[in-house]
RNA sequence: GGCCCUAUCGUCUAGAGGUCUAGGACGCAGCCCUCUCAAGGCUGAAACACGGGUUCGAUUCCCGUUAGGGCUACCA
């Protein structure tokens, strides 16, 4: 039953009270995954009727989110589309109109007995509260005196009159969820100041933009028996429902900053790649059904099915997204890889575009994060960033320095042509006729010329650098 | 506290009553390759939370316990 959709219609509905964190990222991304993979529509909405938290800011940085990761939608903020607006701060109006509703078919009156909270102080709990106190005062007034308070715009908050029973629906993960209305009861739709609350809100939106299905974080289905009476009493049609788990933390809490990074831009920076990111994200809590993991960004649409959802919470692994992003690099294209890694580098690295190409070649299979690349090649555009404790291990304080760096710098000397053929020749037949292993040869070679203990293979990187800066660098430790 | 959701290796997961001596991936350990670091190859350690049912038979179904998570606002 939610394998098939015809003008699917999906929403993702961030609040804008602080940045796109990873978990709201995987929600927009399952939505948008089967919009795409169904014919559907994607549409945002954000939802900021809380004057106090929301910000332009956060706006701002959720679409850029949203645009990094290439989460296009079809309504919405800037595309606008045929349910305009798309922000809940200017659909008042359309609030107010379906108050109204409620209160002229008897289903929502002014609460006139709880008094306002105290300044700074949440509300009194207001499930399980003495209903009969209510039903005389005015939970059985008339319609019409709500609706002439409603007029007077009255500083009143305005409740619905939840029935009694239970409701129950079919969530597409979970499968039936029933809860006892007593646990919802008469919940407030319109504050004391006529500003909508969210679980009406989204009610009225989803309805209104003609959503078909929710697919929301699982913290929503508590709330969701709430919209339901909502949707009844408006005489609505609810859409279908699907709750996906929660992404946690290392100790399994709800992640946070402590988890490390959160703000999906956090990971633009660090230079995941953006498909990397949505691999990785779809893959917690989603499966394909078959062994496969590292997909590209067209195989998630089209493997995408809600059935592949799974109702356990998933914990965030640090190491695997490094390896879905190291997977990414090695099966893309030198070409590919080096235009995507461009913006994390000094210009000058790029300018010489064929020597650029040569140095990435070489690294291919030693890049992860972007942000990392600057340190794996920089001794090919610029002095070597000397680590002394390796200068003075394999060079300065090197045992065997007067034995073998006279041989070593007169191999490179005179290697001609200067490749690395030529270059591997040599030293192998030093090593053989000296009875020296490689390694003793090569170590200082490469601390001298690279700074670091760790580089790529010593004789392709000499050619790359080629013979005049190899040798300074190399006699700038080895001439005795 | 009340209500709701969840429960397979450390982590992401496959498994939809017998195919499970429980499969894959990351990570970890060892080995191979090797000039270092990676990459790659091979091997290994590693899980059905617990207790009751149902059944000829439960990882798979039901109940309970425990644990974790969520909600419990005139926040979203």
């Amino acid at each position: 039953m939610f394998e098939h959709f015809d003008n699917l219609r999906v929403r993702f509905a961030p609040s804008p009270t602080g940045y796109l964190h990873i978990g709201g990222a995987r929600t927009a991304l399952f939505n948008w995954l089967l919009a795409r993979r169904h014919g559907g529509k994607f549409i945002l909405r954000i939802e900021d009727t809380d004057e106090l938290r929301s910000t332009e800011e956060a706006v701002g940085g959720i679409l850029e989110g949203l645009h990094w990761l290439g989460l296009n939608w079809d309504e919405g903020p800037d595309v606008g589309g045929p349910h305009e607006p798309y922000f809940q701060s200017r659909r008042r109006e359309i609030y107010h109109k379906y108050a109204r509703t409620l209160i002229e078919s008897g289903n929502a009156y002014f609460d006139t007995l709880t008094p306002p909270p105290a300044p700074g102080q949440k509300p009194a709990p207001q499930v399980g509260i003495d209903r009969r106190a209510y039903d005389a005062e005015s939970r059985n007034a008339p319609p019409d005196s709500q609706l002439e308070l409603f007029e007077k715009g009255a500083e009143f908050p305005l409740r619905i009159k939840c029935p009694q029973g239970t409701v129950s629906f079919q969530d597409a993960v979970r499968g039936e969820v029933a809860v006892n209305l007593d646990d919802v009861g008469d919940i407030v739709i319109l504050k004391r100041n006529g500003g909508p609350v969210y679980n009406f809100t989204v009610v009225v939106d989803d309805a209104d933009m003609a959503i078909n299905l929710v697919l929301r974080g699982e913290d929503h289905i508590s709330n969701t028996p709430k919209q339901l009476v909502i949707y009844n009493l408006l005489d609505l049609t609810p859409p279908k429902f699907a709750h996906v788990p929660l992404i946690l933390g290392s100790d399994k809490k709800r992640l946070s900053k402590r988890h490390g990074a959160t703000d999906i831009l956090e990971y633009k920076t660090q230079g995941y790649l953006r498909d990397v990111m949505i691999n990785f994200l779809a893959l917690i809590g989603w499966n394909p059904g078959d062994d496969r993991e590292v997909m590209s960004r067209d195989e998630l649409v089209s493997a995408f099915s809600i059935g592949g959802l799974g109702a356990s919470s998933g914990v965030y692994n640090q190491s695997k997204l490094d390896n879905f992003q190291g997977v990414h690099v090695r099966i893309m294209g030198v070409e590919d890889l080096s235009r995507l890694m461009q913006d994390f580098l000094p210009k000058e690295y790029t300018a010489d575009r064929e020597k650029y190409l040569e140095v990435v070649e070489l690294l291919h299979d030693r890049i992860v994060k972007f942000s990392e690349a600057e340190h794996l090649m920089h001794y090919f555009f610029g002095e070597p960033r000397y680590n002394e404790k390796m200068v003075k291990k394999f060079l300065t304080d090197n045992p065997n320095r007067e034995e073998l760096f006279p041989i070593i710098l007169e191999n490179v000397e005179e290697a001609d042509p200067f490749t690395a053929g030529q270059l591997e020749a040599r030293f192998r037949l030093v090593s053989k006729l000296k009875k020296v292993g490689l390694g003793k040869l090569l170590q200082p070679v490469r601390v001298a010329v690279t700074g670091d203990r760790m580089s790529p293979g010593m004789f392709e990187t000499l050619e790359v650098l080629g013979k005049d800066i190899s040798l300074k660098r190399l006699r700038r430790y080895m001439a005795l």
